[in-house]
RNA sequence: GCCCCCAUCGUCCAGCGGCCUAGGACGCCGGCCUUUCACGCCGGUAACACGGGUUCAAAUCCCGUUGGGGGUGCCA
């Protein structure tokens, strides 16, 4: 274990947010790493300044911080290594392992579409000598014959053919090297023992193999290619149509060890069948070779399961910190109505309601808003559908509970006795109460509710809903 | 087109040749609990894609078919 030393990577391309697919790969990464007992580090895979967004990197730390996977030393950033890149370029074109190449792409289209059949470069200037020059790139010799073979730890033994990879450019006309080059440097460089990532890049591997053994890179290097994410349609997520973005998870409630033990399930499962479980379990269960093969359905409905389950483990203090941001931004009542003390007096009763930390607000607003918002719906079906009952117990409640004690329990034995003598439900009775109150027909338990609101309020509430009845 | 990969309930996972008349979870549908809504509890629904092999025995191994996905960039 000492000298062969476990290291994982996770190399996001900052073109974009994290997304739920590079959250996962991240994770599997971060959770092999930690059962080995061996490093997670991270590489800013920018080679392409063109489509890298510097100002994404930290947003990408900071999710992988929300996630709770912590990393080993300090990001490596490839646009920071360009010497590297060249020398290893210098070295393939030495060797007479590259060329370079003047074709534009156009032109390389246009004699591909002439050729029919197969796409690609056709090593139009492979046997030119060309040297450096404006426009031109360089491309590495992909061997005629014979195959690249690599054992996935997942999938086994993967062949290509090296007949069907074409010329591939290795560095750009503008002199910044490819992904696959940088990728077999840094690789290398880093002494990564593992590449844990999406199956959208099995294919890419034989590219990055042959270029390693040009190189003379014989260290070795395990590949796992997990089982893409997909949606509804099984197609790959993709950040332009699915509603990817961590971040945005991040903004509807999600927590992170929801989010962390959900995406876990996905591609892998314990064997005892319990999928709600410490972070820590699994990173002791988990077997990198059970790792399924076939794609996996981001199902938002499970996750929301699972955070129900993980708000409800929290502990009404950790439940009310956690809760804070639905408290205090953006809230549909006027900020100085807040009132923490009422708020976590309620807490408890709406903790085991609420899936998500963003539905917060709705189950407690009535008692910091000056009026409570009408639910139309509501209204109508209790105080309008069933305006008769409605127009008895109103009166009935603001009598009672002008002085009653205020207290939930003595509000209810109040309020029920109504239910008692008429030989009413309990339900219809509290219903005209609660709408009246609380503008809706759902929420905490009305009578606690009602003692937080206290006595003045609530009748001024009553008194208005039996106005409002005309 | 070509290359690569995949295939157990609607979904996620368990299953690694006999313990499988296939198990768990989400969802959905009933019921109980109940002041609403939730929670909790009980029950139900529902799958080994198809066809050939191998074997005493196959969801599990092999081959094919069909279906799906990924790639095919001077993106990663």
């Amino acid at each position: 274990m000492t000298n062969s030393v476990v290291r994982a990577r996770f190399a996001p391309s900052p073109t974009g947010y994290l997304h739920i697919g590079g959250a996962r790969t991240a994770l599997f990464n971060w959770i092999f790493a930690r059962q080995q007992g061996g490093d997670f580090v991270l590489r800013i895979e920018d080679t392409d300044s063109e489509r890298s967004r510097p100002e994404l990197i930290d947003v990408i730390f900071r999710a992988l911080e929300w996630l709770g996977l912590d990393w080993d030393g300090t990001p490596v950033h490839q646009s920071e290594r360009a010497h590297l890149y060249a020398d290893a370029i210098s070295q393939l074109l030495a060797q007479g392992d590259a060329y370079w190449c003047q074709c534009t792409p156009d032109e390389v289209k246009a004699r591909a579409e002439e050729r029919g059949g197969t796409p690609g470069y056709d090593g139009f200037c492979a046997t030119k000598n060309l040297g450096p020059g404006d426009g031109r790139v360089v491309r590495f010799k992909v061997p005629d014959e014979g195959a690249t073979s690599f054992t996935d730890i997942i999938r086994g033994d993967v062949t290509f053919e090296n007949a069907v990879l074409e010329d591939f450019v290795i560095q750009r006309s503008n002199g910044t090297p490819m992904f696959h080059l940088a990728n077999a440097v840094d690789d290398a460089e880093q002494n990564i023992t593992h590449v844990i990532r999406g199956e959208d890049l099995i294919n890419v591997t034989p590219k990055v193999l042959l270029l390693r053994n040009a190189l003379g890179i014989t260290t070795p290097l395990t590949f796992a290619h997990l089982p893409l994410i997909v949606n509804e349609k099984r197609q790959k997520l993709s950040k332009r149509r699915d509603d990817v973005s961590v971040g945005d998870y991040i903004d509807r409630g999600y927590l992170s060890e929801a989010m962390v033990n959900y995406l876990s399930t996905l591609g892998w499962g314990p064997s005892d069948g319990i999928e709600i479980r410490p972070l820590a379990e699994i990173v002791q269960m988990f077997r990198l070779e059970d790792v399924n093969k076939a794609g996996a359905f981001f199902d938002v409905k499970k996750l929301q399961h699972f955070n129900g389950e993980y708000i409800r483990n929290l502990s009404v203090p950790q439940f009310v910190t956690r809760s804070t941001r639905w408290l205090f931004d953006d809230t549909p009542w006027p900020a100085p109505n807040f009132d923490i003390a009422k708020f976590e007096v309620l807490a408890p009763l709406v903790q085991e309601r609420v899936k998500l930390l963003s539905e917060v607000p709705s189950y407690v607003d009535f008692v910091f808003l000056d009026d409570p918002v009408i639910d139309e719906d509501a209204w109508n079906k209790v105080m309008v559908k069933n305006a008769d009952l409605a127009r008895d117990i109103l009166p009935y409640a603001l009598s009672v509970f002008a002085d009653c004690e205020w207290n939930a329990h003595s509000i209810e034995v109040a309020l029920f006795a109504y239910a008692e003598q008429n030989d009413i439900a309990k339900g219809k009775v509290q219903a005209p109460v609660r709408v009246s109150v609380t503008g809706r027909s759902v929420g905490p338990p009305l009578f606690e509710s009602l003692e937080v609101l206290g006595r003045t309020e609530v009748l001024r509430r009553l008194t208005a809903a039996v106005e409002r009845m005309g």
